[in-house]
DNA sequence: TAATATTTTTAGACTCATCTAAATTTTTAA
DNA sequence: TTAAAAATTTAGATGAGTCTAAAAATATTA
């Protein structure tokens, strides 16, 4: 029905959508699929006839919900498999995503829904990102920074904005993962870099592109 | 470095060889890959290009070393998953091949090593096929049939030949599965078919299409 | 051995997904 | 409100994989 280069072009478009809240253009979607801008327009077309986006020359694409459906239920595959590598595999969160991009291919309902089964049917992935359950509905998570917290404050990680392996192993060094808490001492002005410490009273530094990237949310505020 | 559609042809060619013990010719594969003969000479070509085959026009073809690696470890990975999905995922072993068939594609040397781990390293799917290891050695299996024991016999059911769902659900039906242990009281010269006895003393007759695709380990003989 | 049947290959066309180069439309800004 | 810049689309080509129809090679059998 969807081929898997279909399948990848509604996934781009659709968290494209979501992250800017408007239309798709397609330089944004050949940079995202680290492909030509011409390539896109074939493919638009190609997803407007089978009516799983809106799409008029020279106008910025919409997803129509036939193809959200098919965009939700590749991020539900993705991270379920993602989860399913780090908590039943031993894969380290920084290894598992190039391979979940494989795996968010294969097409079977029966078998996401018996893999959700058997994790327990998880919340969200190892990097903190919700995961949609079978009716596509995601479970809501925090969406602060830890860039946006005020001095004094003691907050949780609880996710990652930038998913790269070479973010997260600078976050492995720093011994910071999903779960960690932190208090955040002095927050300075000129760079807007933090000082915070840690359970085991460690106290560093983070820039703030560092915690720009890092989703949180405070203790003790529920 | 190989396509989809070529380890699936690797895959073909190898398993004919395997199963007739000569060349593989254009008919069989083409038969096997459920399309055309010509396509099949073109892809002939391409794996001869690529050193996976050993195919000159209007010869039979024979695999090559590095063809039977990519065949042998798109095998491994296919009854790696089935014994996943049966044992972790709670599928029927008549439900497992058709996503097997997808989940074999996936390219990680480190995910199969992974899971054979997290399964606990196991010797045999849930057909009973043997499953290679991460040298491609596969374990051996006892390869008599039932249709073969002679009368009074006591025997545990250990394969099938027949891997298609119509046949696993007749078994299903009859009780039957990897494990079962009969034991063959008649075998009628007239159609050469077995009337047996299972564990709970009930009594069957089994045709001889059925019994040449089961295979046994006769009781008590090591 | 010659005719016939079967197997296999070639020729040519099609789809999907991609690319480069050129043309067109839209946006920005002088 | 034009001219330049940027974004987007079209035109034309390529490669993988497939197909049908026709040709060529091989195998069978009279
Ligand atoms: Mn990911
Ligand atoms: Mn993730
Ligand atoms: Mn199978
Ligand atoms: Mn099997």
């Amino acid at each position: 029905m969807t081929s898997l280069t279909e399948e990848n072009y509604l996934k781009a478009i659709y968290t494209l959508i979501q992250s800017t809240d408007k239309k798709a253009s397609t330089n944004e979607i050949a940079k995202k699929m680290d492909t030509k801008a011409s390539s896109v327009t074939d493919m638009l077309k190609r997803l407007n006839e089978k009516k799983l986006v809106d799409y008029e020359r020279y106008k910025a694409v919409k997803i129509t919900e036939k193809g959200e459906k098919v965009a939700i239920s590749i991020i539900r595959k993705h991270r379920l498999w993602e989860y399913f590598l780090v908590e039943s595999l031993n894969f380290g969160w920084d290894e598992v995503h190039d391979i979940a991009e494989q795996l968010e291919h294969i097409e079977s309902v029966e078998l996401t829904n018996k893999l959700d089964e058997f994790l327990g049917f998880p919340k969200f992935d190892p990097h903190g990102d919700p995961i949609p359950n079978n009716k596509g509905v995601f479970p809501r998570r925090e969406n602060q920074k830890l860039s946006e917290v005020q001095e004094g404050k003691e907050l949780i990680i609880i996710g990652v904005e930038d998913h790269s392996p070479s973010f997260l192993n600078f976050l492995g060094e720093m011994n910071i993962q999903l779960g960690t808490e932190l208090s955040l001492r002095t927050k300075h002005q000129f760079d807007n870099s933090l000082v915070v410490v840690n359970n085991e009273n460690q106290k560093f530094t983070l820039s703030q592109k560092v915690a720009s990237n890092l989703y949180i949310k405070i203790k003790n505020e529920d």
